[in-house]
DNA sequence: CGAAAGGCTCTTTTT
DNA sequence: GAGCCTTTCG
C-alpha cells in the first residue's frame, strides 16, 4: 500500500519531510491525524526507522488508542514497539523506571485534583492556615502554576513580591514534604519531575534522547512550559520534532497551556520547515463560512483562510427558547427529524455546552422522550465517591504510605476511628516525619517498641483491628486476581452493606460492580503487576477515553472535550453571555478571545448540520436569570442562517405560537384529544407539566404527567382536568 | 463516636 | 442546588 497514495500536496509534504523539526499548522478537519499517523508509517516503512525510535504524544489516552488502532493496520505488529501516549503518561512511565534517581520509589501513587485538595487541607491544618481566608482551590492552582512553569519551591522564593505569594511560597514547601511522605506525586510533578530528573542526571537524558530519534506531539497548541520543556530535552539529539497544532483551537490556556510555545519552537529551532494544512474535508462550506465569521473577530490571530471542496451544505439553525427545558425539547425534536428525514442516526449526533451544569436538563429531557444518549464526563466515573473509596483501598494496599488514600477510607465505613484519633495519628506522624500508616502501626502496637501509651485502649484496639484488616487484605493481594481483590476487600470491609444502606445505594453498587469488572481485564497479569498496572489506568483516564463510538445514541459532551472529535450534525447549546462566552471571561480580553476559539472548535466539529441554540431565560441556580444572545451568534453573517429561525418571527408565528401561561387561550377540549409523549399539557391544579408517558386503555389513556411544580403524576385523560399547550412558543415579544 | 440536620459557599473548562 | 463543614443530639 502507497502510503502517500492519498494525501494532498501539502500533507504530502509534512509526511515526507522527515529530518529535522517541522511545525505543522493545521485548521481543524484538514486530516491532521492522517499526517501524524502516515508520517509514522512513512518513517517506519520507507525510512527504515525502529518503531522503537519513535515516540508520538497526544492529548487524550483516547486519541493514543486510536492512533495505535490506526498504526496498526499500516504496520501491524511493528506498532507495537512505538511509544504512544499523553505527555502525562509517558511522564508516568520514565519516572517509574528511572524515578530512583531522584528519590522516588517506584510505587509512587497519583493524586488527582480532589486528592490534591484534601492534602492542600491537611498541609493548611499542619501550618496552622485557615482555609476560609487561604482558599485551598487557589492555592493548589497556584502551585500547579508554578510547576508547570517548572519552578520549584526553591525557585519559588525569590518570585515572591506580596503577601498571598509568602503564603503560596510555605505551602508549596509544606505541600511537597507532605507528597513526599505519602510517596505520591501530583498530576504536575508527572511532567516537572520528569523534566527535572533529566536535567540532574543527563547521562540518563543521554539513553531517552539516544532512542527517541522521532518524536511528534499533537495538540500543540494545548502545551504548557514544562512539556516543552520535555520535548526539548528529549530532541536535544536528533532534533527530529514533528509538533502539530492550531492556534485557533487553544482552549487550555487556564491549565497553563502556553502559546508562545509556539514562537519557542520557530526560535528553538530556527531550522524548523512549516507547512499549513488548509484544506478542510469535514464539513460544509457553510459550516466553515460560519466558523470563520466567529473567529475572525480575534484580534490575537494570525489569518488563515480554509477552504473546501464540500458541498455548500444547509444553512445553520438558530433556535431559540424560553427556558433550558424548552432548548433540550427543541434539540430533540431536531434530531427525530434528522433520524427521520436525514437518514442519521442518534450516534451522528452530539450536543455540546460550556459547563457541565448544562448536561442536566438535557439528560432529563433525553431520558423522557427515551431518546438514547451517552453523557461524556459530569461527575466523571472515577471521581464518584464510591468508587474513590474503593480505590482508596487498593491504593493503600499498593503503598500504605499513601496518606490521602488512608485518612479517606480508615473510618469508611464507620469503624469506630474519628476525627480526634486521626487528628493524633497525624501528630504523630508529623512529629516522626513519616506516614500515617507507620503511625498506626506504632501506635496499635505499643509494647513492641516501647512507646508511651497516650491513646485508650479501646482506641488501640480499633487501630489495630484497621491495621489488622489491611495487612489482611495486602497478604491477599498477592495471591489474588485484582477482581477477587475487590471483592474481599467489600467483603472484609462490609462496604457492600455500608453502600446499600444509602440513598441511592443501588446504583453506587452498580458502579462498583462495574469497576470490578474493569479489574477483571487485569486478572490475566500476575496479582501485583496487575495491582499497579490497574491503579496507573485508573489514575489517568479521563472520560472521553470511554467514549464508546458504536453504541447509537446521541453524544452530550462540554466544548473541550469536543476538541478533536467530529460529527454529521452539531449542537451547540447555551449561546447566551455569561455562558457562552463564561461570565468569568468578561472582563479579561484574552480569555475572551479563548471563549471564542471554544465556540469555534464547537462549530467545526459539525460536518453537514450545525444548530446553535440559546435560551431567554436559564436557571443555573436558585433563581433564573435573563440573559441575552451571545455576542458569537452577532457575528454570523444572516445569509448562513435558515430564515425560519432568524430573530424576528413572521407575524403568523407569533399568533400561533403564543404560550398559554394564564389558560384563556383556546383551551382544547379534552376528551377529544388525544395525547402523546412529549406533549406539554396544564393541569387544573397542578399547573403546567409534560406528558411523559401514555398507556391506551379500553376507550381511554392513562398518562403518566411531570408537572414542573407538582412532580410526577398518573392521571387518566378522560377524567383529569387537562388542557393541550402548543409546544413551540416565543418570548423574544 | 456517629448520624442527622442546618448553614455555608461556590459554581468553567481536565490530563 | 450540591457539596462541604459545623453543630447538635443520641
Amino acid at each position: 500500500m502507497d502510503i502517500l497514495a492519498t494525501l494532498n500536496p501539502a500533507q504530502r509534504k509534512a509526511v515526507e519531510a522527515v529530518k529535522g523539526p517541522i511545525l505543522i499548522l493545521a485548521g481543524p478537519g484538514s486530516g491532521k491525524t492522517k499526517v501524524i499517523t502516515h508520517r509514522v508509517a512513512y518513517l517506519v516503512k520507507l525510512c527504515g526507522v525502529s518503531p522503537h525510535n519513535i515516540m508520538a504524544v497526544t492529548f487524550t489516552n483516547k486519541a493514543a488508542r486510536e492512533m495505535r488502532e490506526r498504526l496498526e493496520q499500516l504496520l501491524r505488529q511493528a506498532a507495537e514497539a512505538l511509544s504512544l501516549g499523553t505527555f502525562h503518561s509517558i511522564g508516568a512511565r520514565i519516572l517509574r523506571r528511572e524515578g530512583k534517581a531522584i528519590g522516588l520509589d517506584s510505587s509512587f501513587v497519583i493524586y488527582d485534583e480532589d486528592d490534591q485538595l484534601r492534602l492542600m487541607k491537611q498541609v493548611l491544618e499542619e501550618l496552622n492556615l485557615d482555609p476560609k481566608q487561604y482558599a485551598p482551590r487557589a492555592l493548589r492552582s497556584a502551585i500547579g502554576a508554578a510547576k508547570s512553569r517548572l519552578i520549584s519551591p526553591e525557585g519559588y522564593a525569590p518570585r515572591v513580591s506580596n503577601y498571598f505569594e509568602e503564603i503560596v511560597h510555605r505551602v508549596y514547601q509544606h505541600y511537597q514534604q507532605l507528597l513526599s511522605r505519602s510517596r505520591a506525586v501530583d498530576f504536575d510533578d508527572l511532567l516537572m519531575k520528569t523534566v527535572q530528573l533529566f536535567q540532574d542526571h543527563p547521562q540518563i537524558l543521554n539513553r531517552y534522547q539516544s532512542r527517541y530519534v522521532h518524536i511528534l506531539v499533537d495538540e500543540f497548541q494545548d502545551t504548557n512550559i514544562v512539556q516543552y520543556m520535555l520535548m526539548k530535552q528529549l530532541t536535544g539529539k536528533h532534533r527530529n520534532l514533528c509538533v502539530v497544532g492550531d492556534p485557533d483551537q487553544s482552549i487550555y490556556s487556564w491549565r497553563f497551556a502556553d502559546l508562545r510555545n509556539i514562537l519557542s519552537f520557530e526560535k528553538d529551532y530556527p531550522e524548523a520547515k512549516v507547512v499549513f494544512l488548509e484544506q478542510n474535508y469535514r464539513s460544509t462550506k457553510t459550516i466553515l463560512k460560519v466558523a470563520s465569521d466567529v473567529i475572525s473577530a480575534n484580534i490575537q490571530r494570525k489569518p488563515k483562510e480554509l477552504w473546501t471542496e464540500n458541498e455548500d451544505g444547509t444553512p445553520v439553525t438558530i433556535i431559540k427558547s424560553y427556558s433550558a427545558e424548552e432548548e433540550a425539547q427543541s434539540v430533540v425534536s431536531e434530531i427525530e427529524k434528522l433520524t427521520i428525514h436525514e437518514q442519521l442516526s442518534f450516534k451522528d449526533c452530539a450536543v455540546m455546552y460550556r459547563v457541565n451544569a448544562q448536561s442536566r436538563a438535557l439528560e432529563e429531557t433525553f431520558l423522557r422522550y427515551g431518546v438514547p444518549y451517552k453523557l461524556i464526563g459530569g461527575t466523571r466515573f472515577y471521581q464518584r465517591r464510591e468508587i474513590k473509596d474503593v480505590i482508596a483501598y487498593l491504593k493503600l494496599i499498593h503503598n500504605p504510605h499513601d496518606n490521602v488514600s488512608l485518612t479517606r477510607i480508615i473510618n469508611v465505613p464507620a469503624r469506630g476511628i474519628g476525627p480526634r484519633t486521626l487528628s493524633q495519628l497525624q501528630s504523630w506522624a508529623k512529629a516522626h516525619d513519616t506516614s500515617l500508616f507507620e503511625a498506626l502501626k506504632q501506635v496499635s502496637h505499643p509494647y513492641s517498641v516501647g512507646t508511651k501509651q497516650s491513646l485508650p485502649p479501646r482506641i488501640v484496639q480499633t487501630l489495630a483491628g484497621f491495621d489488622a484488616l489491611i495487612s489482611e487484605l495486602t497478604a491477599q493481594s498477592h495471591k489474588l486476581s485484582l477482581s477477587d481483590l475487590v471483592n474481599e476487600i467489600l467483603k472484609h470491609t462490609g462496604y457492600r452493606e455500608y453502600i446499600l444502606d444509602k440513598e441511592g445505594g443501588e446504583e453506587k453498587w452498580e458502579n462498583i460492580m462495574e469497576l470490578r469488572s474493569v479489574a477483571g481485564e487485569y486478572d490475566e497479569l500476575d496479582p501485583e503487576e496487575a495491582l499497579a498496572a490497574f491503579l496507573e489506568k485508573v489514575s489517568l483516564v479521563s472520560d472521553i477515553d470511554e467514549l464508546d463510538e458504536k453504541a447509537d445514541a446521541v453524544t452530550l459532551i462540554t466544548l473541550h472535550q469536543a476538541k478533536g472529535l467530529e460529527f454529521p450534525a452539531v449542537f451547540i447549546v447555551g449561546l447566551e453571555e455569561g455562558i457562552l462566552p463564561h461570565r468569568k471571561s468578561f472582563d479579561d480580553p484574552e480569555q475572551m478571545e479563548e471563549e471564542r476559539r471554544l465556540c469555534y472548535v464547537g462549530i467545526t466539529r459539525a460536518k453537514k448540520r450545525l444548530y446553535l441554540l440559546r435560551s431567554y431565560r436559564r436557571s443555573l441556580f436558585g433563581g433564573s436569570t435573563a440573559n441575552p444572545p451571545s455576542r458569537f451568534l452577532k457575528d454570523i453573517s444572516p445569509n448562513l442562517i435558515s430564515p425560519r429561525d432568524l430573530w424576528e418571527e413572521t407575524p403568523t408565528s407569533v399568533a400561533s405560537r403564543n404560550f398559554n401561561l394564564d389558560s384563556q387561550s383556546s383551551p382544547q377540549p379534552l376528551n377529544t384529544l388525544t395525547l402523546k409523549v412529549g406533549d406539554h399539557v396544564c393541569h387544573n391544579k397542578f399547573g403546567p407539566g409534560i406528558v411523559m408517558n401514555c398507556n391506551p386503555t379500553k376507550d381511554d389513556q392513562e398518562l403518566t404527567v411531570a408537572f414542573e411544580q407538582a412532580g410526577v403524576k398518573k392521571l387518566l385523560a378522560s377524567l383529569a382536568p387537562l388542557e393541550k399547550i402548543e409546544k413551540d412558543f416565543d418570548f423574544s415579544a
